[in-house]
DNA sequence: AAATTTTGTTTCATTATATGAACAGTTGTT
DNA sequence: AACAACTGTTCATATAATGAAACAAAATTT
């Protein structure tokens, strides 16, 4: 492990529920000589990836990475597109719909777009999102390789309510079924009376590369709506996959219909020529053919 | 210099102009050893700060940088609010404006919010702002220390236009004027036909943080919407130190006035309440009070 | 108010890791 | 096919990382 990797293996420490920390707990957590993490903090520092609050000597991440977060949205703008596509979901269902991304092996929440009614689930951007607990997590299982769904349900499974499903064997089965029908769906997986679908799209080697889910109350969700809103998401993720510059994988399932989304790529209500969108200017064109992968 | 500082100098390169790298050119502008480069550049792909394209081999920045970027914004969460401000600004204007925020001693765009006007003055988010040439850097250097001041103006001054200012003398007026005021004003700095007028936000140290500055057609900014801009640019500044939690300098002129703006904090205009701004959810309420220092 | 504990930072002899010139493998071009 | 440009690898050497311990400064307890 070369200094870089351990200086570095201290920023997965930083998350929604602890975005800053103490130099004792960082060196406890990591399992790191006190002295050296102060080095290397002292290095990240210095790089503007980290900042120190000057009065609770305590360590927060810089402005450095919102900056390079925007760099990497003029490269690859996923903001934009992925803004109008949950706009459109929210639309069209009513309900509240998120985006995740992966990182590092991680799944977290990156946009969320809130439903209107008032009854509305509530997540917020930034957190992690377990694999195995979440329709988003197991969305992306259900289509990642053989060998990462093998490490993550080697894990610890914690049960968050009495409807987590904690069986491996009762998980794997479900992520087949999953995939045969392009989505996933996960009843109180976290909260109780939270019933969720959701769908992963593709990077250009055809894996997943984060999700796109619909949260409601149990009350509102039947069977029925489930299954509209899973086809409605495929279209979604289908749109998504091209946008990335990604390709679909082979058994990715069709939905073949006069859907209004598939077929309507760019959409025309109200919200889509909001000018508030102006945000995320830079938005380049997609490059390269949405295709199939043979 | 550290392994890490070397590493993590080569993030440095990566910006809204040139969002990807070849490992040669890395090697080439940063000075270092290739080999050397190289390791870094792994030891950076293998924390998922940077990502390698699998065809290409060309290294970009990862999803990591997103995801840090959601955790930053989750504990000092600026994306909500300052939408809501620049919102306000192009309500009350119709004029173009953005947020800049700084990093390790180089300003870049943050945020834009577009004028909805035809002719309007289009920037993109994540680029990099000289301070010698913009509104908003003269604003943010009017109210730097004197030590960077002097290190900025030692740097080459390059004109963009021939209304570039690249004489240090004329700068340092200009400086003074502009602390003295509260509010930068540029004419055709970067592009001619462009007026721009901005003023810095504090951090809790008194120090700029950042800037807002509005930018318009040279034709619609008349001297005397230059200064009811200023003034309103003003206003808002003070609303954005206390949301970013910082404090005035105890020179920051008062522009003391039955001004819409800084006596209306909670904005009602239409695009306040859109759908669209729950993409960041986690807006805490900004804590501590904003006091000017003595 | 004094004593004690906790925490951030620095030191320094030891040791492991970074270094970089040269080499090898790959891709694309003339 | 030869060439050019580039990414990635090797290995003896030198340099930077290491971590226990000391120190300083808060915070907490007595």
């Amino acid at each position: 492990m070369t200094t870089i990797d351990k200086a570095l293996s201290l920023l997965a420490c930083f998350t929604s529920d602890h975005p800053s920390h103490k130099l004792t707990d960082l060196a406890r957590a990591s399992g790191m000589n006190k002295a050296g993490v102060f080095r290397y903090l002292s290095g990240l520092v210095r790089s503007g990836v980290l900042e120190q609050d000057a009065e609770t000597r305590r360590y927060r991440l810089g402005s450095e990475v919102i900056r390079l977060a925007q760099v990497r949205d003029s490269s690859i703008p996923v903001r934009s597109w992925m803004r109008r596509l949950l706009s459109d979901i929210t639309y069209q269902t009513g309900e509240t719909c998120h985006a995740a991304l992966t990182s590092q092996g991680r799944l977290f929440t990156y946009m969320v777009n809130d439903s209107p009614k008032s009854l509305q689930v509530r997540i917020s951007p930034g957190m992690h999102l377990p694999y195995h607990a979440t329709a988003s997590g197991q969305a992306f299982l259900a289509f990642a390789s053989e060998d990462f769904v093998t490490s993550q349900l080697s894990e610890p499974l914690n049960a968050f309510t009495s409807g987590t499903v904690t069986d491996p064997a009762v998980l794997r089965d479900r992520l087949r079924q999953f995939r045969q029908q392009g989505f996933s769906l996960s009843e109180g997986g976290v909260d109780s009376d939270v019933i969720s679908v959701a769908t992963p799209f593709f990077d250009a080697g055809a894996m997943p590369a984060g999700t796109i889910a619909i949260q409601a109350p149990a009350a509102r969700m039947t069977d029925a709506i489930a299954q509209t809103s899973g086809a409605l998401l495929c279209a979604v993720a289908r749109q998504a996959t091209q946008h990335y510059g990604g390709v679909l994988p082979a058994d990715f399932p069709a939905h073949h219909s006069p859907d209004p989304v598939s077929t309507n790529p760019v959409s025309t209500h109200p919200v889509s020529t909001n000018p508030v969108s102006a945000e995320t200017l830079s938005t380049v064109p997609a490059a390269g053919h949405q295709q199939t992968r043979t």
